[in-house]
DNA sequence: GAACGGTATTGATGTGGATCAAAGGGCTCC
DNA sequence: GGAGCCCTTTGATCCACATCAATACCGTTC
Protein backbone atom coordinates (compact mmCIF):
# COMPACT_ATOMS: atom_id res chain seq x y z
CA UNK A 1 0.00 0.00 0.00
CA UNK A 2 1.10 3.69 -0.61
CA UNK A 3 1.37 6.45 1.78
CA UNK A 4 -1.87 8.10 1.42
CA UNK A 5 -0.61 11.95 2.58
CA UNK A 6 -1.61 14.00 -0.08
CA UNK A 7 1.22 16.82 -0.96
CA UNK A 8 0.22 20.49 -0.10
CA UNK A 9 -2.01 20.94 -3.83
CA UNK A 10 -5.49 21.51 -3.94
CA UNK A 11 -5.66 20.47 -7.28
CA UNK A 12 -5.30 16.19 -7.03
CA UNK A 13 -3.50 14.90 -10.15
CA UNK A 14 -5.34 14.11 -12.56
CA UNK A 15 -4.73 10.27 -12.65
CA UNK A 16 -6.75 7.31 -14.55
CA UNK A 17 -4.88 4.79 -12.82
CA UNK A 18 -6.55 6.45 -9.30
CA UNK A 19 -9.80 6.71 -10.63
CA UNK A 20 -12.90 4.68 -9.29
CA UNK A 21 -14.61 5.20 -13.01
CA UNK A 22 -11.76 3.25 -14.45
CA UNK A 23 -14.05 0.14 -14.78
CA UNK A 24 -16.61 2.61 -16.80
CA UNK A 25 -14.57 4.61 -18.75
CA UNK A 26 -11.73 4.71 -21.24
CA UNK A 27 -9.59 2.67 -18.96
CA UNK A 28 -11.47 -0.24 -18.93
CA UNK A 29 -10.03 -3.56 -19.87
CA UNK A 30 -6.63 -2.10 -19.54
CA UNK A 31 -3.90 -4.15 -18.22
CA UNK A 32 -2.35 -2.35 -14.79
CA UNK A 33 0.61 -1.20 -16.77
CA UNK A 34 -1.27 0.59 -19.46
CA UNK A 35 -3.66 2.41 -17.19
CA UNK A 36 -0.82 4.05 -16.20
CA UNK A 37 0.16 5.07 -19.33
CA UNK A 38 -3.05 6.89 -19.35
CA UNK A 39 -2.37 8.71 -16.37
CA UNK A 40 -0.68 11.14 -19.02
CA UNK A 41 -3.75 11.48 -21.03
CA UNK A 42 -5.61 13.31 -19.31
CA UNK A 43 -5.32 17.42 -19.60
CA UNK A 44 -6.59 18.65 -16.72
CA UNK A 45 -9.87 18.78 -15.75
CA UNK A 46 -13.44 21.26 -15.95
CA UNK A 47 -16.07 21.83 -13.42
CA UNK A 48 -19.03 22.95 -15.12
CA UNK A 49 -22.29 24.49 -13.39
CA UNK A 50 -25.91 23.11 -14.34
CA UNK A 51 -27.20 24.32 -17.45
CA UNK A 52 -23.77 25.41 -18.53
CA UNK A 53 -22.21 24.26 -21.65
CA UNK A 54 -19.25 21.97 -21.79
CA UNK A 55 -19.57 22.77 -25.80
CA UNK A 56 -21.45 24.07 -28.08
CA UNK A 57 -22.22 23.02 -31.55
CA UNK A 58 -20.31 24.31 -33.66
CA UNK A 59 -17.24 25.16 -31.73
CA UNK A 60 -13.77 23.77 -32.73
CA UNK A 61 -13.25 20.25 -31.31
CA UNK A 62 -9.78 19.56 -29.55
CA UNK A 63 -10.99 17.04 -26.88
CA UNK A 64 -13.21 14.40 -25.90
CA UNK A 65 -14.75 14.74 -22.36
CA UNK A 66 -14.93 11.83 -19.66
CA UNK A 67 -17.56 12.91 -16.71
CA UNK A 68 -15.81 12.38 -13.22
CA UNK A 69 -18.79 13.81 -11.58
CA UNK A 70 -22.29 14.80 -12.25
CA UNK A 71 -24.43 14.18 -15.71
CA UNK A 72 -25.22 15.53 -19.25
CA UNK A 73 -27.46 15.92 -21.73
CA UNK A 74 -26.48 16.07 -25.57
CA UNK A 75 -28.86 18.16 -28.08
CA UNK A 76 -28.99 19.21 -31.56
CA UNK A 77 -30.84 22.69 -32.53
CA UNK A 78 -32.41 22.90 -36.00
CA UNK A 79 -32.31 26.66 -37.29
CA UNK A 80 -36.28 26.70 -36.73
CA UNK A 81 -35.51 26.58 -33.29
CA UNK A 82 -37.04 22.66 -32.91
CA UNK A 83 -34.76 20.54 -31.00
CA UNK A 84 -34.10 17.27 -30.14
CA UNK A 85 -31.91 15.44 -26.97
CA UNK A 86 -29.99 13.00 -28.45
CA UNK A 87 -28.57 11.30 -25.03
CA UNK A 88 -28.29 11.55 -21.56
CA UNK A 89 -24.89 10.93 -20.32
CA UNK A 90 -23.89 9.91 -16.78
CA UNK A 91 -20.15 9.47 -14.51
CA UNK A 92 -17.72 7.42 -16.31
CA UNK A 93 -19.09 8.12 -20.08
CA UNK A 94 -17.80 9.75 -23.09
CA UNK A 95 -18.69 13.12 -24.32
CA UNK A 96 -17.97 14.62 -27.76
CA UNK A 97 -17.46 11.91 -30.18
CA UNK A 98 -19.42 13.92 -32.25
CA UNK A 99 -16.67 16.37 -32.94
CA UNK A 100 -14.15 14.48 -34.72
CA UNK A 101 -15.86 13.99 -37.75
CA UNK A 102 -15.65 17.79 -39.11
CA UNK A 103 -13.13 18.52 -36.28
CA UNK A 104 -16.30 21.12 -35.22
CA UNK A 105 -19.04 20.35 -32.71
CA UNK A 106 -22.06 18.75 -34.34
CA UNK A 107 -24.38 19.13 -30.56
CA UNK A 108 -24.41 20.73 -27.02
CA UNK A 109 -23.90 19.27 -24.11
CA UNK A 110 -24.78 20.55 -21.23
CA UNK A 111 -24.27 19.88 -17.34
CA UNK A 112 -27.72 18.44 -15.90
CA UNK A 113 -26.59 19.38 -12.25
CA UNK A 114 -23.11 20.42 -11.02
CA UNK A 115 -20.20 18.68 -12.69
CA UNK A 116 -17.18 17.88 -13.43
CA UNK A 117 -14.86 16.34 -16.55
CA UNK A 118 -11.48 15.08 -17.50
CA UNK A 119 -10.30 17.18 -20.54
CA UNK A 120 -8.72 14.34 -23.14
CA UNK A 121 -6.91 16.30 -25.99
CA UNK A 122 -8.38 14.18 -29.03
CA UNK A 123 -4.91 14.46 -30.70
CA UNK A 124 -3.23 13.01 -27.45
CA UNK A 125 -5.52 9.81 -27.11
CA UNK A 126 -4.64 9.23 -30.85
CA UNK A 127 -0.92 9.46 -30.19
CA UNK A 128 -1.31 7.31 -27.13
CA UNK A 129 -3.63 4.60 -28.59
CA UNK A 130 -0.88 4.24 -31.40
CA UNK A 131 1.31 3.30 -29.04
CA UNK A 132 -1.03 1.50 -26.28
CA UNK A 133 -2.95 -1.48 -28.37
CA UNK A 134 -5.12 -2.20 -25.56
CA UNK A 135 -6.24 1.69 -25.68
CA UNK A 136 -6.59 1.77 -29.12
CA UNK A 137 -9.05 -0.87 -29.14
CA UNK A 138 -11.12 0.24 -26.14
CA UNK A 139 -11.66 3.48 -27.49
CA UNK A 140 -13.15 2.14 -30.87
CA UNK A 141 -15.57 -0.11 -28.78
CA UNK A 142 -16.68 3.39 -26.86
CA UNK A 143 -17.58 4.87 -30.38
CA UNK A 144 -19.17 1.65 -31.56
CA UNK A 145 -21.26 1.24 -28.49
CA UNK A 146 -22.38 5.00 -29.20
CA UNK A 147 -23.72 3.99 -32.58
CA UNK A 148 -25.16 0.65 -31.62
CA UNK A 149 -26.99 2.60 -28.47
CA UNK A 150 -27.95 5.76 -31.76
CA UNK A 151 -29.75 2.39 -33.42
CA UNK A 152 -31.49 1.33 -30.51
CA UNK A 153 -32.78 5.13 -29.97
CA UNK A 154 -33.79 5.43 -33.93
CA UNK A 155 -35.83 1.65 -33.23
CA UNK A 156 -37.69 3.58 -29.92
CA UNK A 157 -38.39 6.77 -31.98
CA UNK A 158 -39.17 4.76 -35.25
CA UNK A 159 -41.27 2.06 -33.73
CA UNK A 160 -42.42 2.08 -30.54
CA UNK A 161 -45.46 3.55 -29.23
CA UNK A 162 -45.46 6.56 -25.83
CA UNK A 163 -45.23 3.63 -23.38
CA UNK A 164 -43.09 1.59 -24.45
CA UNK A 165 -40.90 4.10 -25.14
CA UNK A 166 -40.78 5.31 -21.93
CA UNK A 167 -40.39 1.95 -20.28
CA UNK A 168 -37.44 1.29 -22.42
CA UNK A 169 -36.10 4.52 -21.50
CA UNK A 170 -36.40 3.69 -17.08
CA UNK A 171 -35.23 0.05 -18.16
CA UNK A 172 -31.79 1.70 -19.65
CA UNK A 173 -31.95 3.98 -16.77
CA UNK A 174 -31.82 1.86 -14.23
CA UNK A 175 -29.37 -0.70 -15.65
CA UNK A 176 -27.17 2.35 -16.00
CA UNK A 177 -27.69 3.31 -12.10
CA UNK A 178 -26.82 -0.65 -11.29
CA UNK A 179 -23.29 -0.57 -13.65
CA UNK A 180 -22.41 2.46 -11.17
CA UNK A 181 -23.18 1.06 -8.19
CA UNK A 182 -26.95 2.64 -6.96
CA UNK A 183 -29.86 0.84 -6.48
CA UNK A 184 -31.81 -0.59 -9.98
CA UNK A 185 -35.14 0.11 -8.55
CA UNK A 186 -34.99 3.73 -6.99
CA UNK A 187 -32.81 6.93 -8.50
CA UNK A 188 -33.52 10.24 -8.99
CA UNK A 189 -33.80 11.78 -12.55
CA UNK A 190 -31.56 14.54 -13.52
CA UNK A 191 -33.91 15.43 -16.99
CA UNK A 192 -36.88 17.28 -16.98
CA UNK A 193 -40.12 15.76 -18.20
CA UNK A 194 -39.56 18.11 -21.50
CA UNK A 195 -36.17 16.92 -21.81
CA UNK A 196 -37.09 13.31 -21.14
CA UNK A 197 -39.52 13.73 -24.19
CA UNK A 198 -37.41 15.32 -26.23
CA UNK A 199 -35.34 12.29 -26.02
CA UNK A 200 -38.23 10.20 -26.50
CA UNK A 201 -39.68 11.85 -29.33
CA UNK A 202 -42.83 12.92 -26.70
CA UNK A 203 -44.57 15.90 -26.04
CA UNK A 204 -43.86 16.39 -22.07
CA UNK A 205 -47.36 16.13 -21.00
CA UNK A 206 -47.24 12.89 -22.82
CA UNK A 207 -44.45 11.85 -20.49
CA UNK A 208 -45.91 12.54 -18.03
CA UNK A 209 -49.53 11.04 -18.46
CA UNK A 210 -47.31 7.57 -19.03
CA UNK A 211 -46.01 7.88 -16.03
CA UNK A 212 -49.09 8.43 -14.20
CA UNK A 213 -50.41 5.51 -15.83
CA UNK A 214 -47.30 3.26 -14.72
CA UNK A 215 -47.78 4.19 -11.17
CA UNK A 216 -52.00 3.57 -11.63
CA UNK A 217 -50.84 0.67 -12.85
CA UNK A 218 -48.48 -0.69 -10.20
CA UNK A 219 -45.34 -0.87 -12.07
CA UNK A 220 -43.26 2.57 -10.79
CA UNK A 221 -43.82 5.02 -7.95
CA UNK A 222 -43.38 7.93 -9.68
CA UNK A 223 -42.56 11.27 -7.33
CA UNK A 224 -41.32 14.00 -9.52
CA UNK A 225 -37.78 13.31 -10.18
CA UNK A 226 -37.67 10.62 -8.05
CA UNK A 227 -38.32 6.75 -9.31
CA UNK A 228 -39.38 3.65 -7.87
CA UNK A 229 -39.66 0.64 -10.45
CA UNK A 230 -42.15 -1.60 -8.49
CA UNK A 231 -42.21 -4.49 -11.23
CA UNK A 232 -39.15 -4.74 -13.48
CA UNK A 233 -40.96 -7.82 -15.23
CA UNK A 234 -43.52 -5.90 -16.05
CA UNK A 235 -41.83 -2.99 -17.89
CA UNK A 236 -39.99 -5.54 -20.06
CA UNK A 237 -43.13 -6.98 -21.10
CA UNK A 238 -44.49 -3.89 -21.88
CA UNK A 239 -41.53 -3.96 -24.55
CA UNK A 240 -41.74 -7.17 -26.18
CA UNK A 241 -45.13 -8.69 -26.32
CA UNK A 242 -45.98 -5.76 -28.37
CA UNK A 243 -49.67 -6.89 -30.23
CA UNK A 244 -49.97 -5.50 -33.76
CA UNK B 1 6.81 4.24 -60.08
CA UNK B 2 6.20 0.71 -60.25
CA UNK B 3 5.33 -1.76 -62.80
CA UNK B 4 2.35 -1.84 -64.23
CA UNK B 5 2.25 -4.62 -66.29
CA UNK B 6 -0.63 -6.61 -64.56
CA UNK B 7 -0.07 -10.48 -63.44
CA UNK B 8 -2.31 -13.09 -65.59
CA UNK B 9 -4.76 -13.07 -63.05
CA UNK B 10 -8.34 -13.04 -63.80
CA UNK B 11 -8.44 -12.14 -59.89
CA UNK B 12 -7.72 -8.20 -59.99
CA UNK B 13 -5.66 -7.46 -57.34
CA UNK B 14 -7.47 -5.69 -54.45
CA UNK B 15 -5.72 -2.31 -54.13
CA UNK B 16 -6.77 0.96 -52.60
CA UNK B 17 -4.06 2.92 -54.19
CA UNK B 18 -6.29 1.62 -57.72
CA UNK B 19 -9.96 1.94 -56.57
CA UNK B 20 -11.57 4.92 -58.04
CA UNK B 21 -13.73 5.22 -54.49
CA UNK B 22 -10.63 6.39 -52.67
CA UNK B 23 -12.02 9.85 -52.53
CA UNK B 24 -15.16 8.83 -50.92
CA UNK B 25 -14.14 5.36 -48.52
CA UNK B 26 -11.27 4.91 -45.94
CA UNK B 27 -8.35 6.04 -47.82
CA UNK B 28 -9.32 9.66 -47.95
CA UNK B 29 -7.22 12.14 -47.07
CA UNK B 30 -4.26 9.90 -47.14
CA UNK B 31 -1.13 11.00 -48.31
CA UNK B 32 -0.76 8.64 -51.68
CA UNK B 33 2.50 7.05 -49.87
CA UNK B 34 -0.07 5.81 -47.20
CA UNK B 35 -2.61 4.92 -49.58
CA UNK B 36 0.28 2.49 -50.63
CA UNK B 37 0.59 1.06 -47.69
CA UNK B 38 -3.24 0.05 -47.28
CA UNK B 39 -2.92 -2.22 -50.53
CA UNK B 40 -2.31 -5.01 -47.75
CA UNK B 41 -5.55 -3.88 -45.66
CA UNK B 42 -8.19 -5.23 -48.34
CA UNK B 43 -8.68 -8.86 -47.20
CA UNK B 44 -10.49 -9.97 -50.35
CA UNK B 45 -13.81 -8.97 -52.30
CA UNK B 46 -17.16 -10.48 -51.66
CA UNK B 47 -19.78 -10.37 -53.76
CA UNK B 48 -23.45 -10.39 -52.27
CA UNK B 49 -26.75 -10.91 -54.45
CA UNK B 50 -30.03 -8.67 -54.13
CA UNK B 51 -31.41 -9.67 -50.95
CA UNK B 52 -28.99 -11.19 -49.48
CA UNK B 53 -26.93 -10.49 -45.94
CA UNK B 54 -23.74 -9.54 -46.19
CA UNK B 55 -23.78 -9.96 -42.58
CA UNK B 56 -26.57 -10.64 -39.32
CA UNK B 57 -26.98 -9.51 -35.85
CA UNK B 58 -25.86 -11.42 -33.72
CA UNK B 59 -22.62 -13.20 -35.70
CA UNK B 60 -19.30 -12.64 -34.76
CA UNK B 61 -17.56 -9.58 -35.84
CA UNK B 62 -14.23 -9.77 -37.60
CA UNK B 63 -13.87 -7.34 -40.57
CA UNK B 64 -15.84 -4.30 -41.60
CA UNK B 65 -16.42 -3.61 -44.82
CA UNK B 66 -16.63 -1.03 -47.99
CA UNK B 67 -18.51 -1.11 -50.49
CA UNK B 68 -17.45 -1.10 -54.09
CA UNK B 69 -20.33 -1.52 -55.52
CA UNK B 70 -23.75 -1.66 -55.43
CA UNK B 71 -25.85 -0.67 -52.20
CA UNK B 72 -27.34 -1.69 -48.57
CA UNK B 73 -29.73 -1.16 -46.40
CA UNK B 74 -28.92 -1.74 -42.80
CA UNK B 75 -31.47 -3.06 -40.15
CA UNK B 76 -32.73 -3.69 -36.69
CA UNK B 77 -35.32 -6.89 -35.81
CA UNK B 78 -37.15 -6.83 -32.02
CA UNK B 79 -38.21 -10.16 -30.53
CA UNK B 80 -41.55 -9.41 -31.36
CA UNK B 81 -40.59 -8.94 -35.31
CA UNK B 82 -40.70 -5.41 -35.35
CA UNK B 83 -38.15 -3.99 -37.99
CA UNK B 84 -36.48 -0.75 -38.03
CA UNK B 85 -34.15 0.63 -41.38
CA UNK B 86 -31.33 2.13 -39.28
CA UNK B 87 -29.18 3.64 -42.94
CA UNK B 88 -29.05 3.06 -46.63
CA UNK B 89 -25.11 2.43 -47.27
CA UNK B 90 -23.86 3.14 -51.27
CA UNK B 91 -20.61 2.92 -52.95
CA UNK B 92 -17.29 4.12 -50.46
CA UNK B 93 -19.12 3.80 -47.77
CA UNK B 94 -18.60 1.53 -44.99
CA UNK B 95 -20.28 -1.09 -42.82
CA UNK B 96 -19.71 -3.34 -39.80
CA UNK B 97 -19.04 -0.66 -37.42
CA UNK B 98 -21.50 -1.84 -35.49
CA UNK B 99 -19.83 -4.69 -34.25
CA UNK B 100 -16.48 -3.59 -33.07
CA UNK B 101 -18.55 -2.75 -29.35
CA UNK B 102 -19.92 -6.27 -28.97
CA UNK B 103 -17.59 -8.37 -30.90
CA UNK B 104 -20.69 -9.65 -32.60
CA UNK B 105 -22.51 -7.60 -34.78
CA UNK B 106 -25.98 -5.77 -33.62
CA UNK B 107 -27.63 -5.29 -37.20
CA UNK B 108 -28.45 -6.93 -40.39
CA UNK B 109 -26.70 -5.99 -43.50
CA UNK B 110 -28.82 -6.97 -46.74
CA UNK B 111 -27.99 -6.10 -50.52
CA UNK B 112 -29.96 -3.60 -51.97
CA UNK B 113 -28.99 -4.67 -55.43
CA UNK B 114 -25.93 -7.19 -56.49
CA UNK B 115 -23.28 -5.70 -54.72
CA UNK B 116 -19.72 -6.12 -54.13
CA UNK B 117 -17.34 -5.21 -50.86
CA UNK B 118 -14.25 -4.98 -49.46
CA UNK B 119 -13.60 -7.13 -46.67
CA UNK B 120 -11.39 -5.14 -44.31
CA UNK B 121 -10.16 -7.64 -41.26
CA UNK B 122 -10.63 -5.55 -38.24
CA UNK B 123 -7.23 -6.65 -36.52
CA UNK B 124 -5.37 -5.76 -39.39
CA UNK B 125 -7.23 -2.40 -39.94
CA UNK B 126 -6.37 -1.70 -35.97
CA UNK B 127 -2.74 -2.64 -36.77
CA UNK B 128 -1.87 -0.91 -39.54
CA UNK B 129 -3.66 2.32 -38.29
CA UNK B 130 -1.39 2.45 -35.33
CA UNK B 131 1.45 2.97 -37.94
CA UNK B 132 -0.30 5.14 -40.70
CA UNK B 133 -1.60 8.16 -38.92
CA UNK B 134 -3.48 9.79 -41.27
CA UNK B 135 -5.51 6.04 -41.72
CA UNK B 136 -5.90 5.99 -37.94
CA UNK B 137 -7.50 9.51 -37.98
CA UNK B 138 -9.82 9.14 -41.25
CA UNK B 139 -11.02 5.64 -39.34
CA UNK B 140 -11.87 7.79 -36.51
CA UNK B 141 -13.34 10.78 -38.32
CA UNK B 142 -15.34 7.79 -40.36
CA UNK B 143 -16.93 6.43 -36.85
CA UNK B 144 -17.83 10.02 -35.62
CA UNK B 145 -19.49 10.60 -39.17
CA UNK B 146 -21.45 7.89 -38.68
CA UNK B 147 -22.37 9.29 -34.87
CA UNK B 148 -23.78 12.57 -36.43
CA UNK B 149 -25.56 10.76 -39.04
CA UNK B 150 -27.35 8.88 -36.46
CA UNK B 151 -28.03 12.25 -34.72
CA UNK B 152 -29.40 13.42 -37.88
CA UNK B 153 -32.00 10.68 -38.27
CA UNK B 154 -33.22 10.99 -34.20
CA UNK B 155 -34.03 14.86 -35.01
CA UNK B 156 -35.43 13.57 -38.03
CA UNK B 157 -37.65 10.67 -36.29
CA UNK B 158 -38.38 12.81 -33.07
CA UNK B 159 -38.78 16.54 -33.89
CA UNK B 160 -40.13 16.48 -37.95
CA UNK B 161 -43.31 15.61 -39.55
CA UNK B 162 -43.90 12.86 -42.21
CA UNK B 163 -43.13 15.43 -45.72
CA UNK B 164 -40.32 16.83 -43.80
CA UNK B 165 -38.98 13.44 -43.34
CA UNK B 166 -39.38 12.63 -47.11
CA UNK B 167 -37.98 15.73 -47.86
CA UNK B 168 -34.66 15.45 -46.00
CA UNK B 169 -34.46 11.97 -46.96
CA UNK B 170 -34.43 13.50 -50.67
CA UNK B 171 -32.09 15.62 -50.19
CA UNK B 172 -29.63 13.50 -48.51
CA UNK B 173 -29.86 11.03 -51.33
CA UNK B 174 -29.38 13.89 -53.79
CA UNK B 175 -26.08 14.63 -51.98
CA UNK B 176 -24.99 11.75 -51.72
CA UNK B 177 -25.35 11.01 -55.54
CA UNK B 178 -23.56 14.34 -56.65
CA UNK B 179 -20.87 13.20 -54.27
CA UNK B 180 -20.32 10.11 -56.80
CA UNK B 181 -20.62 12.18 -59.71
CA UNK B 182 -24.37 11.44 -60.46
CA UNK B 183 -27.14 13.61 -61.21
CA UNK B 184 -28.44 15.85 -58.41
CA UNK B 185 -31.46 15.97 -59.83
CA UNK B 186 -32.36 12.93 -60.98
CA UNK B 187 -31.97 9.10 -59.51
CA UNK B 188 -33.19 5.09 -59.10
CA UNK B 189 -33.95 4.54 -55.44
CA UNK B 190 -32.95 1.45 -54.83
CA UNK B 191 -35.12 0.84 -51.83
CA UNK B 192 -39.30 0.31 -51.59
CA UNK B 193 -41.68 2.81 -49.85
CA UNK B 194 -41.59 0.22 -46.96
CA UNK B 195 -37.97 0.16 -46.53
CA UNK B 196 -38.08 3.94 -46.82
CA UNK B 197 -40.73 4.27 -44.63
CA UNK B 198 -38.84 2.27 -41.87
CA UNK B 199 -35.82 4.06 -42.21
CA UNK B 200 -38.57 7.16 -41.39
CA UNK B 201 -40.63 5.79 -39.19
CA UNK B 202 -43.33 6.12 -41.12
CA UNK B 203 -45.85 3.54 -42.92
CA UNK B 204 -45.78 3.00 -46.57
CA UNK B 205 -49.24 4.79 -47.80
CA UNK B 206 -48.00 7.74 -45.49
CA UNK B 207 -44.59 7.79 -47.52
CA UNK B 208 -46.10 7.51 -50.96
CA UNK B 209 -49.04 10.30 -49.92
CA UNK B 210 -45.94 12.46 -49.28
CA UNK B 211 -44.62 11.57 -52.46
CA UNK B 212 -47.99 11.86 -54.40
CA UNK B 213 -48.24 15.61 -52.51
CA UNK B 214 -44.43 16.51 -53.55
CA UNK B 215 -45.15 15.57 -57.42
CA UNK B 216 -48.72 17.81 -57.17
CA UNK B 217 -47.22 20.70 -55.82
CA UNK B 218 -43.96 19.83 -58.59
CA UNK B 219 -41.22 19.71 -56.02
CA UNK B 220 -40.50 16.12 -57.29
CA UNK B 221 -41.50 14.06 -60.53
CA UNK B 222 -41.99 10.37 -59.38
CA UNK B 223 -42.26 7.15 -61.24
CA UNK B 224 -42.01 4.44 -59.19
CA UNK B 225 -38.23 4.55 -57.89
CA UNK B 226 -37.62 6.65 -60.23
CA UNK B 227 -37.33 9.99 -58.74
CA UNK B 228 -36.60 13.50 -60.63
CA UNK B 229 -36.36 16.22 -57.99
CA UNK B 230 -37.45 19.87 -59.69
CA UNK B 231 -37.51 22.30 -57.31
CA UNK B 232 -34.33 21.77 -55.10
CA UNK B 233 -34.95 25.54 -52.87
CA UNK B 234 -38.65 23.98 -52.61
CA UNK B 235 -37.91 21.01 -50.90
CA UNK B 236 -35.12 22.72 -48.43
CA UNK B 237 -38.12 25.14 -47.99
CA UNK B 238 -40.10 22.47 -46.44
CA UNK B 239 -37.39 21.49 -43.95
CA UNK B 240 -36.35 24.91 -42.71
CA UNK B 241 -39.46 27.20 -42.37
CA UNK B 242 -41.50 25.03 -39.85
CA UNK B 243 -44.21 26.74 -38.72
CA UNK B 244 -44.90 25.44 -35.01
C1' DG C 1 -46.54 -12.54 -74.39
C1' DA C 2 -49.40 -14.10 -70.58
C1' DA C 3 -49.58 -14.88 -65.78
C1' DC C 4 -47.95 -13.97 -61.33
C1' DG C 5 -46.35 -11.76 -57.05
C1' DG C 6 -44.39 -8.16 -55.07
C1' DT C 7 -44.84 -3.07 -55.07
C1' DA C 8 -47.34 1.23 -55.29
C1' DT C 9 -51.27 4.28 -55.23
C1' DT C 10 -55.48 6.07 -53.47
C1' DG C 11 -59.66 6.32 -50.54
C1' DA C 12 -62.29 5.86 -46.05
C1' DT C 13 -62.07 5.62 -41.32
C1' DG C 14 -59.87 5.27 -36.68
C1' DT C 15 -56.77 6.65 -32.93
C1' DG C 16 -52.58 7.86 -30.29
C1' DG C 17 -50.40 11.54 -29.13
C1' DA C 18 -50.30 16.71 -29.92
C1' DT C 19 -52.21 20.87 -28.65
C1' DC C 20 -54.58 24.07 -25.77
C1' DA C 21 -55.70 25.27 -21.15
C1' DA C 22 -55.61 25.70 -16.20
C1' DA C 23 -54.27 24.68 -11.65
C1' DG C 24 -51.18 22.78 -8.22
C1' DG C 25 -46.48 21.70 -6.37
C1' DG C 26 -41.78 22.02 -5.40
C1' DC C 27 -37.26 23.74 -6.09
C1' DT C 28 -34.10 27.63 -6.38
C1' DC C 29 -32.33 31.71 -5.13
C1' DC C 30 -32.07 35.42 -2.64
C1' DG D 1 -37.42 31.04 5.12
C1' DG D 2 -40.29 33.15 1.81
C1' DA D 3 -41.31 34.67 -3.03
C1' DG D 4 -41.26 33.56 -7.48
C1' DC D 5 -40.92 30.74 -11.21
C1' DC D 6 -40.34 26.69 -13.37
C1' DC D 7 -41.99 22.10 -13.55
C1' DT D 8 -45.63 18.80 -13.40
C1' DT D 9 -50.16 17.04 -13.61
C1' DT D 10 -54.66 16.52 -15.51
C1' DG D 11 -58.63 17.51 -18.60
C1' DA D 12 -60.78 18.62 -23.23
C1' DT D 13 -60.29 18.77 -27.96
C1' DC D 14 -57.93 18.21 -32.40
C1' DC D 15 -55.28 16.35 -36.13
C1' DA D 16 -51.51 13.81 -38.50
C1' DC D 17 -50.61 9.58 -39.44
C1' DA D 18 -52.00 4.66 -38.95
C1' DT D 19 -54.98 1.27 -40.34
C1' DC D 20 -58.01 -1.15 -43.33
C1' DA D 21 -59.26 -1.99 -47.98
C1' DA D 22 -59.37 -2.14 -52.91
C1' DT D 23 -57.30 -1.47 -57.16
C1' DA D 24 -53.49 -0.64 -60.33
C1' DC D 25 -48.94 -1.19 -61.83
C1' DC D 26 -44.52 -3.26 -63.06
C1' DG D 27 -40.86 -6.30 -63.56
C1' DT D 28 -39.97 -11.24 -63.66
C1' DT D 29 -40.41 -15.79 -65.17
C1' DC D 30 -41.83 -19.44 -67.87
Amino acid sequence: MKSVIPLMTTEVKTACSQCNLRELCLPFGLDPRDVDQLDELVGSRRKIKRQQHLYRSGEVFEAIYAIRAGSFKTDVILEDGRDQVTGFQMTGEVLGLDGISTEHHSCNAIALEDSEVCVIPFSRLEELSRQVESLQHQFHKIMSREIVRDHGVMMLLGSMRAEERLAAFLLNMSQRFTARGFSPSEFHLRMTRDEIGSYLGLKLETVSRAFSRFQEEGLVAVQQKHIRILDTPGLKRLLNHHVA
